[in-house]
DNA sequence: TATGCACCTTCCCATCATTGGAAGGTCAAG
DNA sequence: CTTGACCTTCCAATGATGGGAAGGTGCATA
C-alpha cells in the first residue's frame, strides 16, 4: 500500500505521515524498488491511533509516550491514566482561559448598542478607560 | 521612554514591540540620536490597547480591524460590535471543540482502572478496538 | 511505443504569535 | 576606563500542518 492510500485509509494526510517518520515518531516505511512508501497492516493501525490520539487534542510529545505505552505490554493502565488525566487537566486549563476571554467579551458585547452611534464600551474596554470586567 | 520601560508599562515586551512596528501594527517609533526607540503617552496607550484585545484572544489581523475603529471617531458601535460577536463564535467554536475532547477522554480515563493491571480502555480507544465515544 | 496522467520522491517555504540568542552599539555609574 | 544594563538588527526555533516546485515512477490508452 503506498502513501496515498494509506493516507485515505487512515485519515492522515501524506505529507503528515512523511513529516511523522521524520521526527521519528513512526518507524522509517519499507520502500518498494521504485523508492515509495510501502506500508502494512501493522503500520496503518499505528496511524490510525496517532490520528485518533490527535483528533483528543494530544500533542506529539504525548502521543509518542502513548505509542511506547501501547507497545509495552507490560505498562500498567495506571500509567496510561496518568497520562491521559493530565491532559484533561491540560484540556479544562485551555477551556477555562477561553471560557473567560468569552464571558468578558460576550459581556461587553451585551452592553454595545450596536447602533450607528459611535459610543461602544467594548472599544472603550480596551482603550483602557475602565478595567475589562464581566459579570461572574 | 524606551523600548524596556513601555514594554514594562503596557505589559507587551520589548520583542512584541518591535515585531508590531516590523508588521505595521503600530507605525515605526520616534528615534533618539542613539537609534533607541522612543516611545510616548499616545504609543503607550496603542499598545495597552493591543494587549487587552490579545488577552480577549483577537487575532492580530482582528485587531488591526480594532485599532482602525478606535482611530475613526466616526465608525458605528455597530461595526464594532460585530467584530467582537464574531470572535465570541470563534471562541465557541474553539470551546467546544475543546469540550468534545474533554468529555470522550475523561469517559475513557473514568473507564480506566488506574490500576496494575494493563487492560485500558483508553488505549484500546486509541488502537481502534472499539469506536471513540463518550456520554452525551 | 509514446504520451499523458496520477502518483510518488525530496526540499524549501509559509502559517501564527512568540521567544531565544548572537553580534554589536549606547549609556550611565563606579 | 571598565562594567553592566540597556538597546540595535538579524536569524532561527517553536508545533502541526499545508503549499508548491522539480523531478522520478507506474499504468492505461491513443
Amino acid at each position: 500500500m503506498q502513501i496515498g492510500e494509506a493516507a485515505e485509509a487512515t485519515g492522515v494526510s501524506a505529507k503528515m505521515i512523511r513529516h511523522y517518520e521524520a521526527i521519528g515518531l513512526i518507524p522509517a516505511a519499507d520502500r518498494r524498488q521504485s523508492n515509495y512508501r510501502d506500508y502494512g497492516t501493522a503500520d496503518l493501525h499505528r496511524l490510525g491511533f496517532i490520528r485518533r490520539a490527535r483528533d483528543l487534542g494530544f500533542s506529539i510529545d504525548e502521543i509518542r509516550n502513548l505509542l511506547h505505552l501501547w507497545a509495552d505490554r507490560d505498562r500498567s493502565s495506571r500509567d496510561v491514566k496518568t497520562l491521559a488525566l493530565a491532559h484533561v487537566a491540560e484540556l479544562d486549563a485551555k477551556i477555562a482561559r477561553l471560557a473567560e476571554m468569552r464571558a468578558t467579551l460576550a459581556h461587553l458585547a451585551h452592553c454595545c448598542d450596536g447602533d450607528d452611534r459611535p459610543d461602544c464600551p467594548i472599544i472603550e474596554s480596551l482603550a483602557g478607560a475602565a478595567p475589562l470586567r464581566h459579570a461572574h
